[in-house]
DNA sequence: TAGCGTTATGTAACCGGTTACATGATGCTC
DNA sequence: GAGCATCATGTAACCGGTTACATAACGCTA
């Protein structure tokens, strides 16, 4: 079923249907009847790649992610289809890449499938080599700051650790653990940098083994639970840099007995849907998922309908402390405001 | 940059360039090494698109989800992107749909950018519709029993629940209520059911107030939880339809001064991760999601690879029992097999 | 050295749309 | 009624690959 045999069946020429396919040029209004009828009939839709061919948009969208479990990614992929769709775009995913040249392989292939990428790529060792993987593809990074001339996003992890260290201080803490991500990862790293700020800032106590190592898993958070016990010395607030991980930690310290907020402050990072849920509920940060995978797709079909090219903008997301009882504060809402919010230009640097 | 700009660059013809690329046709060495390298040289990337156009594979699988959240749909789609990528297909996502002429718009718009979907709809409607919508693409369906000549793939829910049922039952319980999940979905409807027939099996007492409403959602589960001291009169257990509902109604049960599993034993379904670091660990069924996936892409590559038309399969995973404390029993896993495990020709019917 | 099979490569049609340009019909003005 | 603008439609080139078929070169046998 082509276009052409939708042209036999109405006497008409090929040209003609695509007219009343697109909405482009005059056409009688009888004509553009029969042609939908006839269509509707033969129940012929246009084919994907042949159109793509020739007018080199696909209305596909590319988005590579990386090798991470858990909600937040499916609520970052649910909102750039959303956002797609609205565009009258399809969302192509890659997910679960560890490797920059697995990474560099999947974005070549995607050439002539995708009119422009969406990548997420929290490695620290990302901005060196964005600049090579996607110089022929339009793209934005999300969560990865660029130092080339991509479009990027990016949450306030910086921003929304000091908050949350703040009102640990403020609680009266002075002897606070850190329950880290992954090393090497954007994020995670973004976090510790928070942490220690305020810890220096604070005139926090300070001990290298109260920085704990973690991975972003329930799991890794559990196992820090279970050796938390065998600290020399006791931190009285445990600072977990996602709340996957503050959620693992809780199950294993209350399995050994400490009570929390009572014996022990804890909080997270993120705000997932069950930490509202967990006994006792969880004091995190909320990062603003929607919205990211929105601006996102907004952002890069801008560039790609826009003619010339557009200076490239780095855009960061201002986070909110949500104020639950696990540490021992009353239950609230605070918001986080950030300087850097209204995007700014990044300093483009020769590369 | 196109095939033809290589083959000038090399002095060669398109053909054999083609032929170099798809490994095809007899070339000589010398030749093969300088296309490569020449391709290489020029960054050139064979255009999806022009591929797609004449052999009619895009190597792309469509997945249509429904309009649900959680770590469930990221871990389907996760599972089925890997396996795609063995096979060296992509994966493009088409999620949040709710509504059955919003998907058929979706499935037609997927003409000629896929090779074949992946459908999961989980509405108990879809049965009658499957045909209709699927009868011009090859299809799998996941999670939603096909009346049809569609493949299709399905959890135990029935045995799942069954088994659970059985458990608390072993345990001494005879007053169980049941947390449903929405109305008209699939396997909210089957794990109603098993709850059901071992309540009547077993001679439960049976009220209608201990069927009580939910949607799936952690809120559904929390509010459920907050009404529940209304009943006239209380169950010894809850089984609730899934896991993120039973932590909900967990922390709204524990803020009540309830204790799990001293005062009331709860179990769920799905074993989500968060499951095992609730406090208590949350008896469950597992469901295997990965395993599910994956098989969807199988069968969906081996009728698109096949020349003749296979019958269709329907096939159903079997799910296990998870038993940790949340039931008061000591911890565990049970396996739980079922007749229908290995897959079994629907029987044909007329349309 | 003619004849033939084999191997390496080239030529051009084709996939199914879009669109620049050509053409034909119609209505209006003077 | 000739000239011209406007509208509706048709013709065919083109997008960038693949592949059937043609051709050229080579080696081998009789």
């Amino acid at each position: 079923m082509t276009i052409r045999e939708v042209a036999r069946a109405t006497g008409l020429s090929v040209a003609t249907i695509s007219r009343v396919l697109n909405g482009l040029g005059p056409v009688r209004e009888e004509t553009r009847r029969k042609v939908l009828e006839e269509a509707e009939r033969l129940q012929w839709v246009p084919h994907g790649a042949a159109r793509a061919l020739n007018t080199k948009k696909t209305k596909n969208l590319g988005v590579l992610l990386p090798d991470m479990h858990g909600e937040f990614f499916s609520e970052v992929i649910r909102e750039i289809d959303l956002a797609a769709r609205r565009h009258d775009y399809h969302v192509l995913v890659s997910s679960s890449h560890s490797d920059p040249a697995e990474m560099q392989a999947v974005l070549r292939a995607l050439h002539g499938r995708v009119d422009g990428v969406i990548v997420m790529w929290p490695s620290s060792a990302a901005p060196r080599l964005g600049k090579q993987l996607l110089a022929r593809m339009p793209a934005v990074l999300l969560n990865g700051v660029s130092r080339d001339r991509i479009d990027s996003l990016a949450i306030d992890n910086h921003g929304g650790a000091v908050a949350m260290m703040r009102h640990l201080v403020a609680l009266g803490h002075r002897r606070i653990a850190f329950l880290e991500g992954p090393a090497g990862n954007y994020d995670a790293d973004e976090r510790l940098r928070g942490y220690r700020d305020v810890v220096r800032a604070a005139r926090c106590e300070r001990r290298p083994e109260w920085e704990i190592e973690g991975d972003f898993s329930e799991e890794s958070g559990f196992r820090a639970g279970e050796a938390f016990r065998a600290l020399r010395s006791l931190p009285s607030a445990v600072f977990a840099a996602n709340d996957a991980m503050a959620m693992g930690f809780l199950s294993a310290v209350q399995a050994e007995g400490l009570r929390v907020p009572g014996d022990l402050a804890l909080a997270g990072f993120d705000d997932i849907p069950m930490s509202r849920y967990a006994a006792p509920p969880l004091t995190s940060v909320r990062v603003p998922i929607g919205a990211l995978g929105a601006r996102a797709v907004e952002r890069l079909l801008a560039s790609l309908e826009s003619a010339s090219p557009r200076p490239p903008r780095h855009e960061t997301f201002p986070t909110e402390l949500i104020v639950r009882v696990s540490c021992g504060a009353p239950s609230q809402t605070l918001r986080h405001p950030i300087s850097a919010f209204n995007a700014t230009n990044v300093k483009e640097k020769k590369s």
